[in-house]
Parts: C-alpha cells; structure tokens; sequence
DNA sequence: ATGGTTCTGTACTGACTTGTCAAGAAGGGC
DNA sequence: GCCCTTCTTGACAAGTCAGTACAGAACCAT
C-alpha cells in the first residue's frame, strides 16, 4: 500500500558505526551520517531519530553482533577449552572480527571495541551508551568465564583459581590492547602481549 | 615594563584538562573552557592559540606529570622490586594519582589516563596528540620493565621471562582498567584483576 | 490507471561554533 | 606622576550545527 523503504537498516548502521568510528560521536554531523550512509537528513530523522538515535541503534546492531563472536568461539567441549582460550585471546587483541559475517577491520584502530569508544566518550553524560558498553563487557566476560570453567573441568586450569577473576583480567587484557594497540604497540608486540598472558595461566599444580 | 600575567599557566591547564576529560575534545567549546578556566577567549587565543593549543599544551603537562609518578614508584633497590610492582599495579588499576602533587580524582573515571582518552576520540586525526599519548605509554613501559628486570636481579622473578614482554602485559592491563573499570566494574574488581595479574606473574622455577 | 500512503530530498531556522579585533585595564620603569 | 607595553574583556562576523517542515517521488492495492 505504501512505498517500501529503499535501504537496508543494518547496512546503514554499519555505515554510520565506522563513521561514528572514524570520527568520533561529537565529531561526526548528521551530515556526515548522511554522506557515509547516502541517505537524507529526512530519512535519518524518521528511520532513526536524528543523530542520537543513530548511534544507540548502531551500538545495539554492534552489540547484537558481538555478542555471537565471543560464545560461538569459546563454546564446546571441556576439551579443547585451552586450545580455544588460546586462540580466542590471540585473535581478540588483534581486533580480528568476532562475528562471521563482519568484514575484517582496515587496522587496529577501526578494530577497537565500538562500544567502548563511545562509551569513552560520551558515557559519562550518557547513561544508555554506558549500559550499552556494560552489556558488550559482560557478554565477553561471561563467555570467557564458561570456558575457563570448561577448561577447569578438563584439567587445564587450577581449579582453585577464580574463573570469573581470570576472565575479568582476560577482559581487562583485551581491551586495554584497543588502548595501546591503535595508538602505539605493533602487532607483534600485541601477540606477545597475549603469548604472554596465555602462558601465564594459571595451570594445575598436581601433574 | 609590561603588565604580567594575571593567571597561572598550569593552573589553567589543569582545569583545561578537566574540563576535557568531562566533555571530551569535541565536546567542550572554547566558552567551555573559558568558563571552566576564568579566562576570557582572547587570553586563551593570546597564551595557549585556541582550543587545539589548549589541548597540546594540556597534555604536555600532563605527561610531564604522570612520567614522574611510575619512574618514583618502581625506582629502587633491587630487593623491594616485587613488592614496589604489587603496589604500584594496586594503584594503577584505581587509578590513584602517580604524581605526589595531583589530588585525587572524584571518580575512576576521572581517573582515566587522559592521553588515552583524547587518543582514542582524535587520535586517528591528529598525528600530535597520538604521539603524545605514545609517549605516556612509553614512559609507563618502560618503568615498569626496569621494575621487573630488577625483582629478576633479586629472584623474585623468572629470569627466563622477557621484562619488556611483562612491562607491556602489565600496562595493557592498567590502560584495559581505565575502561572496564570507569564503565562496567566495581572497584573489587578491579582489586581482583590487580591482584590475579600480579599473582600469575612469572615466579623462578628453582626454588 | 489511479489513489493513498509512505519514503526521500532539500530548504529553512535558530542556536551554537570558532577565531578575530579593537577598546579598555593594569602594572612596571623612569 | 606619567608613559609604554602587555594583558584582558567583550563584542563581532563567518561558518556550522541539529532538528523541522514541506514538497515531490515511489510504490502497492485496487
């Protein structure tokens, strides 16, 4: 009965999210949006609700993203649950994308977490964006704490360490290398970082 | 001769800097600035050449507070080492003050370092301020290895672990607070995180 | 083909932005 | 006490910002 819409939603909040990226929320001007997203400023108010409704619906379409990297990666049996932390770890302080379906980032700086950015910020005087960047913590923090567990279970970690402890540092690692991966270590020294970090696990004393 | 400044350059620098750790770069206005500082537009154009000048300026001084702080923490004798390291992580991951002479910040994320936060917003355009903050990264690294390389000369640390590798784990650790710790965790937390970091640290094998 | 509904693009407004400029105030040397 | 130099203040102009409103285009059902 009415005329469809002539844009893809998450196409263009992926658009407006490496604008939002690139420049920043203050930064970035409806205009801006508009150019990286190719539509008008009509269609941005009544799709999203101007600028503010961009962003907190590009951080929830990242969040959403997220979310599945994390769990998909770290899932499965007891058994490979080191092998997978491993890997987990080393992939995540490069940036490389946890989601499938999410084009690999250009450099390390475009690969930081979106939502940690933001929070960053504007969270301080944004309550939304903060609880945003809270959630996209948790789920990381919650995935990473099922698999230190697994591999608790298989033998792999001291089970009398703290698995959400060790999967809050594992956090803590992984986004501090947002930090100092895009604004000053190489990539090599991002590696060891996580070499470094996997080998310190804390691993059964009985052998 | 002339008349002399009425206001004290690093006083105003300081509440310059505030005022963009609340309201970020692009968030504060030079009328920001000037409410949060007392001086008028044309002194802040005279003395500092406008906002960007500001924010240089700002963090130059910042940086030259902060380098002082981990180099008097972590200096010393070869025999503290281990336990200077312990205390100085504690601090860091509060993000209690490094230098004697800055007060206390209201929050953890006041708290944040703030090279890292004006990185992380502007950065990616603006070639100063990322060396800037590169140089804030450094000075901590570097510090910190020096720290480790002694607790190895004193064995309490294995001395086959690389200094540097650990100098680099533990400030991505201290600049990975600065993010979980103003926008998701509790202070306990934190206090975990510093203390599981610090207890995975590399003992020597022989004992 | 036509009508009705929704989408799209553009022009507009009022507020805010930065940087400049000129006039007045303040202090020190003579 | 006077003068010169510098600092300070407030106002100004040009440009940009977010958000709104309106007119036209596109599409589907009938």
């Amino acid at each position: 009965m009415a005329r469809p819409r002539s844009f893809d939603r998450d196409h263009v909040l992926h658009a407006a999210e490496r604008q939002f990226r690139a420049s920043g929320y203050n930064g970035t001007s409806v205009d801006d949006i508009s150019a990286a997203t190719g539509l008008g400023r009509g269609s941005l108010y009544a799709a999203f609700d101007g600028k503010h409704g961009v962003l907190l619906q590009a951080m929830t379409g990242y969040f959403a993203r997220l979310a599945q990297g994390p769990r998909k990666a770290l899932a499965g049996p007891d058994e490979g649950a080191l092998e997978r932390l491993h890997a987990y770890l080393l992939r995540a302080v490069h940036g490389v994308p946890l989601a499938a379906d999410v084009p690999p980032a250009p450099d390390r700086t475009a690969a930081a977490c979106f939502a940690a950015k933001m929070a960053l910020e504007i969270g301080a005087s944004d309550p939304e964006v903060k609880r945003l960047a809270n959630d996209c913590f948790s789920v990381v923090a919650t995935a990473v704490a099922e698999c230190v567990r697994a591999a608790q279970r298989n033998g792999d970690i001291d089970p009398d360490a703290d698995p959400d402890d060790l999967a809050y540092l594992l956090l803590t690692i992984i986004r501090g290398t947002d930090v100092v991966g895009a604004y000053g270590l190489s990539p090599a020294r991002l590696t060891s970082i996580a070499e470094s970090a996997f080998a310190l696990l804390p691993r059964p004393r009985h052998r």
